[in-house]
DNA sequence: CAGTGGTCTAGACCACTGC
DNA sequence: CAGTGGTCTAGACCACTGT
């Protein structure tokens, strides 16, 4: 662990203790360097992971201030981690609906840019947050870099799966997103009508060396589908 | 303007000049330093925005590579200024339903975190893209911030007489989203069928003082509205 | 194990806020 | 104009990648 993430966390924790609200002034950055015995530039680094994380703002020549507004229910598109982490504390389950070892179709190659044929595999599933259906998952995972999967593993969290036994390292992510219509089949798993509307996410997930190697297409439950994004300026 | 922003603007240009491609090798921290006769730091800097911005991504102990991906259309959602500046190359303009001054009724005035009677402008309009409608806005902005706003400023981009002839800061957003069905009114304006769905997009923007000024609801037709968020990982 | 990006420091100086 | 955050530097050292 680097120290500025170390710091960071430390004073994170230093906010949610002394439950500090919107607007609330943090000690000034020599301050911070000295309690926690770092440069006054690792303070401003881990300061910076907090601006990004939405944790606080820093006016120059004023102060640091916590920013904190959150709305429950809604999940963070920019963190990569999205939908896992924040959903740990909900009850969260999947239903796999299909999983096989296919060729890549043609489109799937091209978003994960390659040219020879490849495997690779093919999950369809349903998520439910608190057993009520949220969304209808197609999700394609390059073989060469996810050897093996099965249903039980893809009936519960593929992500933590990913990074915690595969070890592998998601860098960045895009996301497409607009809106949809359901069709028969998956108004069927979402308890909804067919033509009944969905929010559809594409997803890219990229490595730490940059390659892409998952390509997935969700459709969410028009009444659950709630994100927010936090957007900063400079 | 500071060193590296003018830096990292010269190696943007310099990537598309060259027209480097999705996993093109840039050259060396040290080679950079050089070209551009900064410290090594402060192309580490220039480089960090322009990997938030998601035109590259660094690999540790291999090199700094384009990452370049886009789609046309889609809108960045983590830009603040998203629909303002990519929507410079469009056509872009907006038809005036009602302008007024009023006092901000509640729910406004707790998001907008006064406790006072407080004047806002209260605006509605539809926005048109290539003369199609696009998106209908509701949005409040705080009289004590924004003192002056006429039907033919906000027929134009309000952002730009914000942040051109006001001079306003906007520093931060916070955007939340969510599908919902348009009433007859709004899918008049949309040309759409009543109950037709509609992307809705909550927003709240801040002053670089952290204050909250503007609040907007947008509800976008669903055919025309198209998003995507590039999430970094750390 | 050479090459490359990342962390961390100490310190000088700049730019802005708010009294 | 005092206080506070932001920029920039030079340099030491660390951590990872890929051959």
């Amino acid at each position: 662990m680097n120290k500025y993430h170390d710091v960071a966390n430390k004073i994170n924790l230093f906010i949610q203790e002394n439950n500090l609200t919107r607007g609330s002034k943090l000690p000034t950055l020599t301050e911070l360097a000295n309690t926690y015995e770092v440069s006054k530039n690792t303070i401003i680094k881990a300061l910076e992971v907090l601006e990004t994380n939405g944790v606080i703002y820093q006016v120059r020549g004023s102060g640091t201030y916590v920013r904190g507004r959150h709305r429950k229910g809604f999940v963070n598109l920019t963190d990569v981690q999205g939908f896992h982490s924040i959903f740990r504390e909900f009850n969260l389950s999947s239903k796999v609906i299909e999983l096989k070892e296919i060729e890549a179709p043609s489109n799937v190659a091209e978003i994960l840019e390659f040219t020879d044929q490849e495997k690779v595999y093919y999950i369809k599933r349903v998520r439910y947050i608190e057993s009520r259906p949220f969304c209808v998952e197609e999700s394609y995972y390059l073989k060469t870099i996810v050897p093996y999967l099965n249903e039980e593993i893809a009936s519960q969290s593929i992500f933590n799966y990913l990074t915690e036994d595969l070890k592998i390292n998601i860098r960045f992510s895009d996301l497409f997103m607009r809106i949809g219509k359901l069709n028969q089949e998956e108004a069927g798993y979402l308890e909804l009508e067919t033509h009944d509307p969905s929010l559809n996410i594409e997803s890219i997930y990229y490595l730490s060396n940059g390659r892409p190697f998952n390509y997935s297409l969700i459709k969410y439950h028009h009444e659950e589908a709630q994100f927010f994004v936090q957007g900063n300026n400079f």
